[in-house]
DNA sequence: AAACCACGCAACCGCGGACGT
DNA sequence: TACGTCCGCGGTTGCGTGGTT
């Protein structure tokens, strides 16, 4: 096989740092044609480098949606709790960093974070303090490992989804694109190409959202409930909390059935802002809720959806449309898994949440629930962190 | 002022997985 | 199945800059 590191040399393509205009004309083909193609794009845009090179100057310094400059107390403890738990899973940790690049985190970690912490006493391998490094050493990295394999698991999950996404995002616009107009505009197609990341990936303490949701509701009868993870972290987007492991849950609630008994509409929302796969269809599994309540006793509509992962992607995909609206609503299998919230609310407690969700009975096991997810949060408490930033 | 050194960071390199043929 | 190509990742290199001697 060979390398497309054979090929630079057997061209003979310019190395080293890269000069204004080179940049000037990668941003500029990007700009008009999108990213992507890395091995043809540097003869088309006019650049004696290699595809390679053209793909790292755009992912590390030319894209528009970095961040850059000195990082925050909230990124170092991130960065720290997340090489705990991953080790030098670079890209897996930029995910968690929104704006951040792989390449940037590494570096800033090799040069200050890693003394940092041996300044501090503490091994920047084992994140514990170096005296005690040795005697845990088994047991600890026992744990860890387990750790490791479930978060990598995890957002190797999350990275393919949002790949998926951002697949169906850009097929969709180009579909759009073609068919409105031959000579679209370079904002436009800034617009439509250069598509930032969402603005917080969708996996951060979210049972801790939940929990605390669930500590603030007034008690179960007037309670708003909120069953999707996703949905938790879209109604607490303001809380911030230090990397942690947590996660959704591997199953969701059965039975259930939407009772709408806030005569809520769910999903209105714009298909043609979504990506192609979406449709209003109850039997794909793509689909996302287009009309209202599923409950056959409202005589309502819904789109299911595959597993919460799709659902993340199709919740991110309202979010990112900018559409605005009542409620979303997700379905597993038959199930509403569902989420919600209600923008024109003036409650607080409304936006954290106005869809109702039973079981096929009409009762409701929410206490139960409750109990189960605290039980795993106290699980998760367990779980190693860092001696610097513990979980709180 | 010049030489040296340490540091930060952009860029490169090699590898492996995914995908298409 | 085998092969070629593309892409992304983690490790490493090397250059520029600022501080020190």
């Amino acid at each position: 096989m060979v390398k497309s590191g054979s090929r630079d040399k057997q061209a003979g393509l310019k190395k080293g740092p890269w000069t204004p205009e080179e940049d000037q004309k990668l941003m500029y083909y990007i700009q008009l044609h999108g990213q992507g193609s890395w091995s043809s794009l540097p003869a088309k845009a006019g650049l004696r480098r290699s595809g390679k090179s053209c793909r790292l100057r755009w992912i590390n310094y030319l894209r528009p949606d970095i961040k850059r400059g000195k990082f925050s107390l909230q990124e170092d403890q991130t960065i720290i709790q997340l090489h705990a738990l991953l080790g030098n899973k670079w890209s897996a940790i930029a995910h968690h960093l929104p704006k951040r690049t792989d390449n940037e985190i590494k570096n800033y970690w090799n040069t200050c974070l890693k003394k940092r912490l041996t300044r501090m006493g503490i091994s920047p391998n084992t994140h514990k303090p170096i005296n005690n490094a040795v005697n845990n050493q088994s047991k600890d990295s026992a744990n860890l490992n387990h750790t490791v394999q479930w978060e990598t698991a995890r957002l190797e999950a999350e990275a393919r989804q949002f790949k998926e996404y951002r697949k169906l995002q850009l097929h969709q616009n180009q579909l759009s694109s073609s068919s409105s107009s031959s000579q679209p505009s370079l904002t436009r197609l800034v617009l439509n190409k250069v598509t930032p990341r969402p603005s917080r990936p969708p996996c951060l303490d979210i049972l801790k959202a939940w929990y605390i949701n669930h500590s603030l509701l007034p008690s179960k009868q007037n309670a708003p409930k909120m069953r999707s993870m996703y949905a938790m972290m879209l109604a607490t987007d303001d809380l911030e909390f230090p990397a942690s492991t947590l996660s959704f849950p591997d199953t969701v609630p059965t039975n259930s059935k939407c009772s709408n008994n806030n005569n809520n509409t769910f999903g209105m929302i714009n298909q043609s802002l979504l990506p192609s796969s979406f449709t209003s269809t109850a039997t794909n599994e793509n689909a996302i809720a287009k009309g209202v309540c599923d409950d056959e006793a409202c005589g309502n509509k819904v789109g299911s959806l595959g597993n919460d992962g799709n659902i993340m992607v199709a919740v991110e995909a309202f979010r990112s449309s900018g559409y605005s609206c009542n409620s979303v609503a997700g379905l597993y299998h038959d199930d509403v898994l569902a989420y919600g919230f209600n923008e024109n609310s003036a409650s607080s407690q409304q936006n954290l949440g106005v869809i109702s969700v039973g079981n096929g009975s009409g009762s409701d096991n929410f206490e139960g629930e409750r109990q189960d997810w605290e039980a795993i949060l106290e699980l998760a408490n367990g779980l190693p962190s860092s001696p610097v930033f513990p979980v709180l």
